[in-house]
DNA sequence: GCAAAAACAGGTAGATCAGTCTGTAACTTT
DNA sequence: AAAGTTACAGACTGATCTACCTGTTTTTGC
């Protein structure tokens, strides 16, 4: 009779509220960044995605009181990984990176992830001037610029150089433009053909 | 008291079934693209639809029973309006085209569009196998297959060149990257600065 | 002119969804 | 260990949207 507070071999790891807290909101946006993936904007709801999370709709609610907060704490959570793995994954020791190596550190760290499509589609849906656009175009400027300037140094461009911005800028439009087209193509050999022309095209330049 | 029925000077121009149909459908159609640019696929609704169209809501739903149809026909119809405007406004006689400018054609007439990036949002929501998805990729591939080929004989490769259409598809590519720079960036002049540099690198190759 | 057909007008029903609210369980502080 | 705080659970509500349905007007075939 006594037997059951102290140590049912079962269940209740007594995790605190930070930890608990901590929990259903990566739940909730990994479910969130997932659907999508998988349903795209249009379908997503708070019911579908606590559903999907394993988490109650209470739950979800206390955590991200409305829709907006929910989306963007996704999205928050989405760009601070790219943010993580690029370019700290690359070879810290190297200073300077050839034209193919940026070309591939961009394509596999960000463009072609199945959620950077994901990431434009929220975009895309917050362009107009809501209290959702405004947020997101917020995250993702002070990362955007931090990237962007990563990428200039990294290309051996003067971080003030104008020129140097524009090749940088030119280069993630051509990826940016490849990852639309991978998302639409069912084919996903072209979008590595097409890499290899870019790379062949802007070693010349 | 009889003067009423022969002329009233204002209304009534007797229409046909035919073209009362078609008027209420490109209404309906010009109005979904506008709000498209505007406000976005999901805050789309037939009712609002018919209130920018000026239109009943029992007329739209006589011409188009359901929303994707509705969203479909703008989709057809915005596409058959880039399908009409290019390659056909070039001059006829031009076989040829210089680099320069078949990007120039291709900017000018397709990627600059707003209504380009509404239909890429469109595209992003259908993506997903549903019935819309399904439907707008077959309205998209029989354009797009046309487009181009038109576009690999313009620049001078043969219709069967694997690497002509490669660096047709490049071009393409680099467009739609900048097309979706230009949606995200509110400066314009960024755009046609890297068009002008993606010019310069693709002269030399 | 008149009957049939097509286009139009607008109301209703059922479903869904975001936000709110009330009650309960887990954790923390003292 | 008692009181207080935070996290969770799920019901409820008002708004909204799509599809359907019933009348009305306009056009068409004869």
């Amino acid at each position: 009779m006594s037997a059951e507070a102290k140590s049912p071999p079962d269940a209740k790891p007594r995790r605190t509220q930070a930890e608990r807290s901590q929990e259903t909101r990566n739940k909730v946006c990994e479910a969130t960044l997932q659907a999508l993936v998988e349903v795209g904007y249009e379908q997503i709801s708070t019911t579908l995605i606590a559903q999907k999370a394993k988490v109650s709709r209470g739950a979800l609610t206390h955590q991200f009181p409305t829709r907006n907060d929910m989306l963007v704490a996704a999205f928050e959570k989405q760009v601070s990984e790219w943010r993580d793995g690029y370019p700290f994954k690359l070879d810290p020791e190297k200073e300077q990176l050839s034209v193919d190596e940026l070309i591939d550190a961009l394509w596999e760290n960000i463009f072609s992830d199945d959620r950077y499509i994901a990431a434009i589609e929220l975009m895309l849906a917050a362009r107009q001037d809501n209290d959702l656009g405004h947020v997101l175009r917020d995250i993702l400027v002070s990362w955007i610029r931090k990237r962007d300037r990563i990428a200039v140094r990294l290309v051996g461009g003067d971080v003030d150089d104008a020129e140097a911005d524009l090749k940088v800028q030119l280069h993630l439009s051509v990826l940016r433009g490849i990852a639309m087209h991978q998302s639409f193509d069912s084919d996903p050999l072209t979008a590595h053909k097409l890499i290899d022309l870019w790379k062949r095209i802007a070693r010349q330049a």
